[in-house]
DNA sequence: GTCTATATGGTGATAGAC
DNA sequence: GTCTATCACCATATAGAC
């Protein structure tokens, strides 16, 4: 079968913002199917281009995944950044990037789920960018923690974990967390950051 | 090319407990490259038997990733309910768990990965067996969160999201967590339990 | 129970016309 | 920039001999 018969059409088909339109179905399909059970194909079609036409684009398969993760780090991280600057006292910080955080991770959710699980083993090679991204972001809350506990404002003697912690609950979010669900992830965020906050020992 | 000339052996192989080495090296090998990376070939020469041996064993590949799992489920809660039913204290059960899940993750590295990081998107399909006993293990931990609550022996308002958030960090520890590295998973697991019994409010 | 050999079909990627 | 057509390869799974 060849890849006329595959899309049903031969004209050819010109589309706006190419890279960005290829990105987002790329995107979606990969959260959905996962990376390695998408194929080239399927991407095209859901363009409605020719495979070859993506590679007009990208020039691996790779390349498209290694820029949708980069891209989504960058904007998280603007986005997260913007309502952690409004809060004042340290506690605010916390939860306003734990909410923040968790919100922008409903609005971009299937992006999300390809930047978070990702593909292959515990063996793959992470791109420099990536890597870039993700200390930048992280830097993020790690400096508002050890901030808080300098200035004698929260008791986190453990800002290493503490942060760890933090990220651990919110990343899994995004393997149990639907979009369709009764409850928005900034809840299930305010409520992580509760029992963070006041911690379980009777007083 | 062949399996002969791949496997550089023409002799039968037989080896013992067929069914838990094919199983062994299986998940060794989805942990590292990935699920969908890893061909029975790889699995097959892993062993030291022919592909189509394997199949002797297992009918579909997927049957072999769906035994791993369901193994791995039962084993971790055998291992943890055994620690968690010595201590007497609510807090002491609930640092029990957590040290216990992360202690067992340590020693099981490769089918635990396997076990959390699976393959394919969020529309894969979960087989009743594994369901089964992620609930059965999941339940272990919520039924002591809220006899702590009743008996009012820890101030848990949400057992819930109590349970997510503990369940959360130990899993998430996989993705980072590397068995070579300088501290134990159970150390880690100590300062989550500090962390959040303890929380980062200032009194 | 293990083997060799093969069926069947999809994959990432490229060549070259228009 | 998009297409058609194709390359070279590997996958899962099966048939049938020993």
């Amino acid at each position: 079968m060849t890849d006329r018969e595959r899309r049903q059409v031969g004209r050819p088909a010109t589309i706006e913002a190419p890279r960005e339109t290829i990105l987002a179905h790329a995107a979606s399909l990969f959260a959905t199917m996962g990376y390695e059970n998408t194929s080239l194909q399927d991407v095209a079609r859901a363009v409605g281009i020719s495979k070859a036409a993506v590679y007009h684009y990208f020039s691996t398969k790779q390349q498209i995944y290694d820029e949708i993760v980069v891209v989504m780090l960058q904007q998280l991280e603007a986005f997260v950044r913007e309502r952690v600057e409004k809060a004042e006292r340290s506690e605010d910080g916390i939860r306003a990037f734990m909410v923040a955080h968790a919100t922008f991770m409903e609005e971009n959710f299937t992006e999300f789920v390809t930047l978070l699980h990702g593909h292959g083993g515990t063996s793959r090679v992470r791109s420099p960018g990536e890597i870039a991204a993700r200390d930048s972001y992280e830097t993020v809350l790690r400096t508002m923690l050890q901030q808080a506990q300098d200035r004698g404002e929260l008791n986190i003697d453990n800002v290493a974990s503490a942060s760890r912690a933090i990220l651990s609950m919110l990343n899994w979010m995004s393997r149990w967390f639907r979009p369709d669900g009764e409850r928005r992830a900034a809840e299930f965020a305010e409520d992580y950051f509760k029992l963070l906050y006041m911690g379980f020992k009777r007083r």
